[in-house]
RNA sequence: GGAAGUAUAGCUCAGCUGGGAUGAGCGUUCGCCUCACACGCGAGAGGUCAUGGGUUCGAGCCCCAUUACUUCCACCA
């Protein structure tokens, strides 16, 4: 404290001392303590690929204010770290990396190349975490969890088994999503469907005629978007009631360029206001054809590689990329006199989510959940209020997803992930599914067993998060105090791949929801409202914005005004609002040390004597400052029952997860009761030399800045605990003292008013002043002229107030008029009506025009509420108390009324 | 084809279960370097809360319809 403050507040070097010690001290760690609550939140674990975005910090701000500010309530707070191997978002790095080293996966083979890809969640593995530490997240880093750790891996491979023999992981030859540049499968969830420009081939195929022969004049016309794929054509397929084709019923097609007699087959699939009312059936790439095959026992041809080139069943096109397959395809029907006419056409083509390639939908062995019976404990738990989604309309993405939910295709042909614990014979082919390899095969003895190549998909490891992290399946003390844990906090473009999985995983496997609320936040976008991308380049680094404002101020920015779900917008301008806020603060708290510091030199500050406060976790608090000194003023007692209040408001608003609503009252209530009126009014009591209500100020002052920067704290920590350092030297952090509760004994009501009545005053005098241009050197006298005795006294005890903060020199006090001149101008409040004599500094007819304007104003206040109280169904259906309100407003307005139509009567009017 | 969201001050957004829009930041106008802060202080201007109906004593908020933009889901080949 000895040394001096700087004039602004410099964050960069106290953020990195203060983080290094609250890491040292341990304050983020948590262990299971009987005696206290639990509060518990995951972190939604990173990519070991990723850098730190916007995203991550806004979810992770969230995510360590709530940690924070149940820490400060005396709960045993536990925030869960930990990043995601992301399978095959860092195998694509690695596999392109190596092509850059003119190399291949391939080439490398399996083992080298999980070497390399642990090599690379090493060197990136805690990129992202350091990231995070800079934004001051107050998680427990001993506990940092990797989804491939020993633990977690063991949490998977149990619950894979488990789920198997219950006959609820299955394998399976179905139609899958097949990436061909990814090279493996993914599931429906991972499919994203953009609306393509591409084209309507019409095509026609010849009817097989009486004689077996192609007929030459008799067509079947159909349109299709991806022609190539008749090579693979088992059908035509028409509805049966289609009257158009009643003849041609139990007749056949004739496919050209791969020559092959098919069927024309009837289903109801088939739409007949769709087109000419055909559809080509392919039952190897098209997952509905898939589904007209099975009921047709038609055959199954793929013509395609898993590079997506044709394969040997497309005859001569075999070798061919896709694309070009297509092309030369719809050339050699044009030249056969098969293509009727292209169209444009616009359609929804499914891609892959992480390189946005086209998909294929191709048949393959796969692994498969079954959702059917996991997803109706997961509906039921939010139609029962179980688990909370928030915001509400959450409620219906997640019930949609659910109620259409399809079986969930797990198996990755990947070599980065966890390894589907499936066991093959050698000798018989016999498959064993087990935790671990068998020593031989069950059925025949033979003791060479391969293990399935394929991995998991990387959210079935995330699934189990909530709880692998604890220790789970092991009966661990910490998975049985930490979990379930409490809130997840995310984003909403993650609840199908994440949020769902983990409900119905938690559910299943140990029987409890994984935690009770989901707080959803919405995206970041860039001050033109588009999404923050690499390929647009529009990002910006969260680590920029700590740099040049400071974490507290990218913080705040992230947190003031957003809703829940709601995406927002990025701007500077308004990071520069919070790095000014955080200056305010500091300026604030450098007041008030000087003059503490002064103060220390003539007589110690007697200390407080504290009370007993209870923490709702029932865990240990430090104690409050709540006994009131007996020489406050009326000016202490207000601001003391301004953060009175303020402390119910926020709790409420913090725990209804209203975090934005919360700052923003914090926010207002330090800079504008605090700063703006309270340290103004409190001045000349510093200042004075003798001033009997000195240490009271003094008090209060820091009593008030204390207990708003405890509120303060979980969104704004590093300034917070540096202030709060330098004030006081008895308590070691803000982050471990205690949440500021309501008390009785800061509840002043009157004196509360009896302020707020002296603001109005205050203001009137000013308004008054700036309209007629008074200049702020010349100092009035001000008389006030109340008939009411209390108004009277509030004002006879405020005389100073006029001085400080309204440029008054002398102040009267009266109940009538008496000796105040004609030309005086005055401010018309409802409590009173206030005279300056200021006619020879002022143009009177510049009064009579404000007094005017006052005048209309009045007018139409009175008319609204007139034409309120004078409408009877009003009378007789409001509330009493909205009456009476209402009176109590006609009664000051008319009174208004009247001063001021009197002032301009007396001015000639 | 379904479903959801958003439409409030010049800009970006808050607004809790319906009760005067004294809403916030930025911008803007005027006056101030007032001994914590010009990253500041004081005083303003600026909104028929998208449109049209309805319910209600009373609607930014509830109901219906419409328009615009955004998003999610969906197998129309």
């Amino acid at each position: 404290m000895k040394q001096e403050l700087e004039k602004t507040y410099q964050p960069k070097e106290i953020e990195e001392r203060l983080y290094q010690k609250w890491l040292e001290k341990k304050y983020f760690h948590a262990e299971p303590d009987p005696d206290k609550k639990p509060f518990t939140i995951v972190m939604p674990p990173p990519n070991i690929t990723g850098q730190l975005h916007m995203g991550h910090a806004l979810d992770n701000t969230m995510q360590d204010i709530l940690t924070r500010f149940k820490r400060m309530q005396g709960y045993n707070a536990l925030w869960q770290p930990g990043t995601d191997h992301a399978s095959i978002a860092t195998e694509a790095k690695i596999v392109e990396k190596l092509k850059e080293e003119g190399t291949s996966k391939e080439e490398l083979g399996r083992e080298a190349f999980l070497e390399r890809a642990w090599e690379w969640k090493r060197e990136y593995g805690d990129r992202i975490t350091s990231q995070l530490k800079k934004l001051g997240s107050s998680c427990d880093w001993d506990r940092e969890r990797f989804t491939m750790d020993e633990g977690c891996s063991e949490a998977v491979k149990d619950v894979f088994v488990k789920l198997y023999r219950k006959g609820w992981i299955y394998k399976g030859s179905r139609i899958v999503n097949w990436c061909p540049v990814c090279q493996t499968s993914i599931s429906d969830a991972e499919v994203e469907h953009v609306e393509q420009a591409g084209h309507f081939w019409h095509i026609k195929y010849p009817i097989i005629g009486e004689d077996g022969k192609p007929s030459e004049t008799e067509f079947l016309e159909f349109a299709t978007t991806r022609p190539e794929t008749m090579l693979g054509d088992t059908a035509v397929a028409i509805h049966p009631d289609d009257e158009r084709y009643q003849h041609l019923k139990g007749k056949s097609v004739w496919l050209p360029i791969v020559n092959r007699v098919i069927p024309i087959v009837e289903d109801t699939y088939v739409d007949r206001e769709f087109g000419t009312g055909v559809v080509k059936i392919t039952p190897g790439h098209d997952p509905n054809d898939f589904e007209v095959g099975k009921r047709h026992h038609l055959p199954e041809i793929t013509i395609l590689n898993d590079d997506a080139t044709i394969n040997e069943n497309g005859g001569k096109y075999a070798g061919l990329d896709r694309y070009e397959a297509r092309k030369q395809i719809v050339e050699e029907l044009k030249e056969l006199g098969l293509l009727v006419r292209i169209e444009d056409y616009s359609h929804n083509v499914g891609t892959c989510y992480r390189c946005h390639n086209t998909i294929e939908p191709l048949i393959k062995q796969q692994w498969f959940v079954k959702m059917e019976e996991m997803a109706k404990p997961a509906i039921q738990a939010v139609e029962q209020g179980r688990l909370r989604l928030i915001p509400e309309r959450m409620d219906k993405i997640y019930y949609n997803w659910l109620n259409n939910i399809r079986d969930w295709c797990i198996s990755r042909q990947l070599w980065w992930g966890h390894r589907i614990p499936a066991y093959y014979c050698e000798a018989c082919g016999e498959m064993v599914v087990s935790k671990e390899r068998p020593e031989a095969c069950p059925k025949c003895g033979h003791t060479h067993l391969k293990q399935d190549p394929d991995t998991l998909d990387t959210w079935f490891s995330s699934a189990l998060w909530p709880f692998s992290t604890l220790g789970w399946p092991e009966d661990t003390e910490d998975f049985r105090y930490f979990y379930p844990t409490d809130v997840l906090v995310t984003g909403y473009d993650i609840i199908f791949f994440w949020v769902i999985r983990m409900v119905f995983s938690g559910l299943e496997q140990t029987g409890e929801l994984p935690f009770h609320t989901v707080m959803f936040h919405g995206l970041i976008r860039d001050s033109q409202g588009r999404k923050m991308s690499k390929s647009l380049g529009n990002g910006i680094d969260p680590l920029e914005v700590v740099e040049k404002y400071g974490a507290d101020a990218l913080r705040l920015t992230l947190i003031t005004g957003n809703a829940p779900g709601n995406d927002m917008r990025f701007y500077w301008e308004r990071v520069e609002n919070s790095r000014n806020f955080a200056n305010k603060v500091w300026n604030a708290s450098r007041f008030i040390m000087m003059n503490l510091e002064a103060a220390k030199e003539n007589r110690p500050l007697e200390e407080q004597q504290p009370a007993d406060g209870q923490s709702p976790a029932g865990g240990q608090v430090q104690p409050e400052p709540t006994q009131v000194q007996p020489e406050l003023t009326q000016a202490d007692k207000w601001i003391l029952s301004k953060l009175n209040e303020l402390i119910r408001d926020v709790t409420d608003n913090m725990e209804s997860f209203e975090l934005g609503v919360a700052v923003q009252k914090v926010y207002d209530f330090i800079w504008e009761e605090f700063c703006d009126w309270y340290i103004e009014m409190v001045k000349p009591r510093l200042y004075g030399e003798n001033d009997q209500t000195k240490s009271a100020a003094l008090w209060t002052l820091k009593t008030v800045l204390i207990t708003s920067l405890k509120l303060l704290h979980p969104y704004m920590p590093f300034i917070t605990e540096e202030i709060f350092l330098r004030l006081q030297s008895e308590e070691e952090s803000i982050m471990i003292s205690s949440w500021p509760v309501w008390n009785e004994a800061w509840s002043f009501p009157e004196d509360e008013a009896a302020v707020e009545t002296i603001k109005e005053a205050v203001k009137g005098i000013r308004t008054v002043r700036t309209d007629l241009n008074v200049p702020p050197s010349r100092k009035t006298t001000v008389v006030v002229v109340s008939e009411e005795e209390g108004t009277r006294a509030i004002f006879e005890n405020s005389k100073v107030f006029f001085a400080t903060l309204a440029h008054a020199g002398e102040v009267q006090v009266q109940s009538d008029k008496a000796g105040i001149g004609e030309d005086a101008v005055s401010a018309v409040v409802p409590s009173a009506t206030i005279y300056m004599p200021l006619a020879e500094l002022v143009d009177l007819e510049k009064e009579r025009e404000r007094l005017k304007k006052e005048q209309e104003r009045l007018a139409g206040e009175l008319k609204r509420v007139n034409g309120m109280l004078a409408n009877e169904r009003f009378l007789s259906k409001a509330p009493e108390s909205k009456i009476q309100e209402e009176q109590e407003k006609r009664a000051k307005y008319t009174a208004m009324m009247e001063q001021v139509t009197e002032r301009l009567k007396a001015m000639g009017e």
